[in-house]
DNA sequence: GGCATATAGTTGTTTATGCAACTACTCAAA
DNA sequence: TTTGAGTAGTTGCATAAACAACTATATGCC
């Protein structure tokens, strides 16, 4: 039994996620007015990284929500900027660990700033309590369909 | 003043949009599992015209938050499908207006059922008052930002 | 030890996105 | 009527995503 109706397009923007689509578009133009030249999906494998350094390009995958092809020709790209650098795992010759270079690791306070910046611009005008409501739902409906 | 941190993470999955990306996967899955064999892009497209057929492309811009190159190819890959026809303005020959084909408007009530279905799955274990504030709260981030 | 199965990662193909540069058409003001 | 600004749409290029097929390595069972 159906709890919700998909009722008069209302939930249009809910389905096709235009918000996270303008939130992403506005930290792009935000990074490259900073003069910070990555993509916001670049930003996502760097933003664990800086978590979490030498995780694995699978542990990437789980983390970013993105397959593994996604996380190969990320890495790639990130490996050509010089930001990451694959290590080949000792223990198991199958895992690349996925290191920051000393450049990598120089983009993470001034970019996490803009990501901060981002979101206050994103916010402006919503209470604090309902931005919980909404996250609370948000990671309800990641986990009903992840 | 920001009104609002990005502390330890929390609000990743917030600004890189997992829970919209899980659920356009699903919506494409179950499309695919019920024959209907578009893309999810195309379903928003199609959404648009199923309410006001004969949109411009601009007009598609607008409603569907692309830009007109995204819409320009749409439009093609619909059209290779016979899914919609362009048809010039008379008005003003700068302008295409799209109309749907006879296959392209008997997609819509299964597809919309499809859609309404996975809308359902996502939102299992969601009371209705707290979407709606969801809702809010990501329409009001939309308008911050587009 | 050897084989089946599973896991980590890569490659190829199609579709989509963002941005910039371009063409074609419209409209209004000199 | 011409010209110049603005609008609608297309094309080119780089990046990214989904899916399937592939290689290489690891592991567990006989």
């Amino acid at each position: 039994m159906p709890n919700n109706q998909f009722k008069k397009g209302e939930l249009y923007s809910f389905m096709t996620g235009k918000a996270s689509t303008a939130i992403a578009r506005r930290l792009q133009k935000n990074m490259k007015h900073g003069g910070i030249e990555i993509t916001v999906e670049q930003w996502s494998v760097l933003y664990h990284l800086w978590k979490n350094d030498g995780l694995s390009q699978q542990e990437l995958c789980n983390a970013t929500f993105r397959d593994k092809p996604s996380i190969t020709r990320l890495v790639d790209n990130l490996e050509k900027l010089k930001l990451v650098k694959r290590v080949a795992s000792k223990n198991d010759r199958r895992i690349n660990q996925v290191f920051l270079t000393e450049q990598g690791r120089k983009l993470e306070e001034e970019t996490m700033m803009v990501a901060n910046n981002t979101l206050n611009e994103a916010l402006i005008g919503v209470p604090a309590d309902r931005v919980d409501i909404c996250k609370e739902v948000l990671q309800i409906v990641y986990d009903n369909l992840k």
